[in-house]
DNA sequence: CTGAAACATGAACCACTATTCAACTCACTA
DNA sequence: TAGTGAGTTGAATAGTGGTTCATGTTTCAG
């Protein structure tokens, strides 16, 4: 997201038993895209995983598409509030790139499905994923320009380094988070950290 | 793909005629699908782009999910066959990873819509998906572990770091390939290149 | 030349599903 | 307890688009 306001449309529910509502369409919707794909996803099946009316699904959202940028929202908040921190709290930039990844395959690794969303959003709301990661990359290349300034790292394009990593860190969601658990998330973390901050270069 | 055979199916076509008939679908079907996305790409307009009629699709492909593999596994390859030798060209391993870098974001350029599909088919036909990804992976983590054995580069999990570099190219094809040209290939290649071989450390 | 195989045609069929809407129930206030 | 806005219902609407098939045309080996 970007803007602070909640929503702007007027389908937000007043009552209790609304906001109920509302959370069960969201949480059928998540289990249903995230299953099938937004377009297998059919609306009559989210309001009978939700157990409600299909015209119950049109009291809180506009259309299909809109659902689902609710839930790619959604998504990339919780992406953001569970591996942010855990970079923070470290105490060395290497040790919180480490800890970083680790995070994100374990995010991974537990909402498999739903993950899926997000990266689908690109050819369903193609705005919605270049502003998500529009935003990490954002906030990763400024805490890069902040670690070179405390000389932790060599100068460069940090944008670009940014996206450099932000890529790495999706493959390597995708192919040891979703397809493949056999490796430990901490290992994962490991030799990609160790990458980024030595590279290929050979050493004594 | 992976198999050393054409084409299972019996669609293949017998007579010049048929070539040139099956080539402008598949020429159609390309521009469609990368203009379109799957889902909102039409068989009857894939028709209509090669001038023939609905019925001689059906000829040459069993369904529209077939036509998107054919094309799938075509871009995987051209994409290889780009990329691959450039890389192989260079006379030392960095300016080979920077070469490769630029001729991949240069690639995605040339073929902005085509590259499209091959990343939609995570959702379309995910074994494609995974094969082609799968394929290039395997070749990668080769490469440098001849580099390792030539003390180019240092030990590691050879397969991890494929998967990393390949998720950094994916992402800076699509940041600065498709999104948004105004750097050059090059410039992007130097930063990222610099990355992979010296990592983010300090350096005098 | 000729006949069979290959190829081409496009209207019709069919299954699917997003969205609407008019009638109804519920919760809560005054 | 009446009144009202919020919430609920699901059949009906409307449109799409993949796939089939019976019929016609072209190609080319023999």
């Amino acid at each position: 997201m970007s803007a602070g306001t909640p929503a702007p449309n007027d389908k937000t529910p007043r009552t209790a038993r609304g906001r109920r509502t509302l959370r069960a369409i969201l949480n059928a919707a998540a289990d249903e895209f995230g299953e099938r794909g937004y377009h297998e996803a059919a609306i009559a099946r989210i309001a009978q995983r939700a157990e409600v009316a299909i015209g119950s699904f049109y009291t809180y959202f506009d259309s299909k598409e809109a659902v689902f940028r609710a839930l790619v929202a959604d998504m990339s908040l919780q992406v953001r509030e569970m591996v942010g921190p855990v970079i923070m709290a470290a105490p060395d930039r290497l040790s919180g790139e480490k800890a970083g990844i680790a995070a994100f395959i374990g995010f991974v690794r537990q909402h498999k499905a739903l993950y899926r969303i997000i990266d689908e959003s690109a050819f369903v709301a193609e705005d919605a994923y270049r502003n998500h990661y529009r935003d990490i990359a954002q906030g990763y290349a400024a805490s890069l320009a902040r670690a070179f300034g405390r000389g932790e790292i060599s100068d460069g394009d940090q944008e670009i380094r940014a996206w450099a990593i932000m890529g790495m860190n999706v493959f390597l969601g995708l192919r040891f988070g979703v397809w493949d658990e056999t490796l430990s998330p901490e290992r994962v973390a490991d030799v990609a950290g160790d990458l980024i901050s030595e590279g290929l270069r050979p050493r004594a």
